[in-house]
DNA sequence: TCCTAACTTGGACTTTGTCCAAGTCAACAC
DNA sequence: GTGTTGACTTGGACAAAGTCCAAGTTAGGA
């Protein structure tokens, strides 16, 4: 966490309490907040914090590669503070939940050349989906 | 495409000329059209037909298992007809623009017991990242 | 301690999608 | 054919998620 702190002022960024906040809250395991669940819990610490700074600080950051945009229902984007462990979603169909899980094996080997219709790929983003144990019938 | 038709007459569906157009216009290979292209396509060809309907008639769809939904970025959700054939997609980082690709082995099988969480896993979708030929540098 | 470019703010706006009451019509029975 | 009826469609209001902007504030270097 101080060590993302520390990167970003590394590269130029100005620290201000409002971006410290939100770097704060997307730290953990597992963590895959929407844009207005950072500003719930942001605004906890900070109440005068905005929508719009936390948007901004969100897209920043997915720039910068330190957080990941996950769009895993076509409903409000997931923030993933976890973007420097390869890793792969799954999404429970009855609550929602999400883990990180690491399957076996480069999803990117699965493509033969045949079927890369001459694009450069370069990543590939798996989504399992099934029920958690408490969604289980 | 009558085929479709058929199956859907045949499990009570009122064949209306609505339906009839949105279905028309998702017919193909390789289409992934938002709601609002397929809107902007019926329109043409049924100029009274309404953005409700529309939305309606491709929920429908999507229930029935005809037509898949991929939320492939945060946007605007993408409507499938190729549900019958298991397939993952393609997407160009560059224009966006989205191929069916037909990896090899089971993306299921790549996740261990370990990772599962005791979750129920049933299904798992992968997109693909690059730049398309006419993207490439 | 001052300065200034960078950052933040609130509110207006856009895009995407949902909901509803009222009107229309496909399909069945006759 | 014709009538009937419940399913379907419509337009407009509404909601959720996200973007944009002009004006005000501030972190951090000089």
């Amino acid at each position: 966490m101080s060590d993302l702190l520390e990167r970003l002022r590394a590269r130029g960024w100005r620290l201000t309490s409002q971006r410290r906040v939100v770097a704060e809250v997307l730290d953990g395991e597992h963590v895959h907040l929407t844009a207005d669940e950072v500003h719930a819990r942001a605004t906890a610490r900070l109440p005068e914090i905005s929508r719009a700074t936390v948007y901004n600080t969100l897209g920043e950051l997915v720039t910068l590669g330190e957080v990941l945009e996950v769009a895993t229902d076509g409903r409000a984007k997931r923030y993933d503070p976890n973007a420097h462990r390869a890793h792969q979603h799954l999404i429970c169909s009855g609550c929602g939940a999400i883990r990180d899980v690491h399957p076996q094996g480069d999803p990117l080997a699965a493509l033969p050349a045949a079927e890369r219709f001459g694009f450069a790929v370069t990543a590939a983003e798996v989504t399992y989906r099934g029920l958690c144990p408490n969604c289980r019938p």
